[in-house]
DNA sequence: GAGGATTTGTAGCCTAGGCAAACTTTGACG
DNA sequence: CGTCAAAGTTTGCCTAGGCTACAAATCCTC
């Protein structure tokens, strides 16, 4: 047998691509750093400010989960931050933010197209923005267009 | 200053009903396990039993990796299984595979009937399946039958 | 029915993301 | 300008879910 045995184990690289699971655990990955910007954007453009207190409200955890979150945000070059001060978006940090945000209005406008229920809808959104491909969310906008928008 | 302060933390109760990102966390809890129940009652539907080694393979995952989810499903009385030997459901996690076999169905259809090619689909399908409330699986049915199914 | 390959299980490690408790800094206001 | 509440941080803990390496059991095959 020729090299490594590798077990039944896929190799990331096309994994990913294959199989479900594995993109769904690397979706995760993901997930809360996209959470946390989309929410930075929010509040910076709301109330001129991103601050922990407000930011751990809004996700429903502790202030010490945030502080330990936006440390990581930071080694990632997503946002900087000095102590004792609010939070700002970096360049790379922002595009990601938007691209959230912008996911996150069309799957809500769907779900309403859809005929969800405001409420239901924006939950709903929140859970599955992560998890939707290019195609997907492109298909969603050619839904919500073709809707008579009713008014 | 009465009883305890609470900081801004929301009660567990209303807080999954009230805040989407607690819900979100709560979901993930829950994903995992459904993922393997829904997985292993394919496996005996489809092979006549359900192995650790095809369960690995499956989900992407190493065998040990495994091992100790099946311990946690027995203990929380979802599966039954003796060392060395395969797996199977208890009335209880038949229940939920079953659930989360037709959630996952619905999505497959509802996305393929909104024009999503068929290998995104069954990727996105996997990833949102555990996070959509009864009233937008009931959107995604009706949707479903209203289309003429393209033949 | 013995031997070796395959499968399963065990032990120990790692990381992420929660928490509480205690500490530090900030800033508002008398 | 001193004090004190609110905000932020640090530390140390816990659990879940990955992994590797190794040990044990099972089961083919001859």
């Amino acid at each position: 047998m020729p090299l490594q045995e590798k077990d039944t184990y896929q190799e990331k690289d096309d994994s990913s691509r294959i199989n479900p699971f594995v993109r769904v655990r690397e979706d995760h990955a993901n997930e809360l750093s996209e959470d946390y910007l989309e929410l930075i954007e929010d509040l910076i453009d709301r109330t001129g400010e991103a601050r922990t207190v407000d930011i751990a409200a809004k996700l429903g955890v502790r202030q010490a989960t945030v502080t330990k979150a936006i440390a990581r945000l930071k080694r990632e070059g997503l946002v900087t931050a000095a102590p004792y001060r609010s939070i700002f978006l970096t360049n790379e940090g922002k595009k990601i933010a938007s691209r959230a945000r912008e996911h996150h209005r069309t799957i809500l406008e769907f779900l309403i197209a859809l005929g969800v229920q405001q409420d239901v809808a924006e939950i709903d959104a929140e859970g599955i923005e992560h998890h939707l491909s290019p195609a997907t969310l492109a298909a969603m906008q050619r839904f919500i267009q073709q809707q008579p928008a009713a008014a």
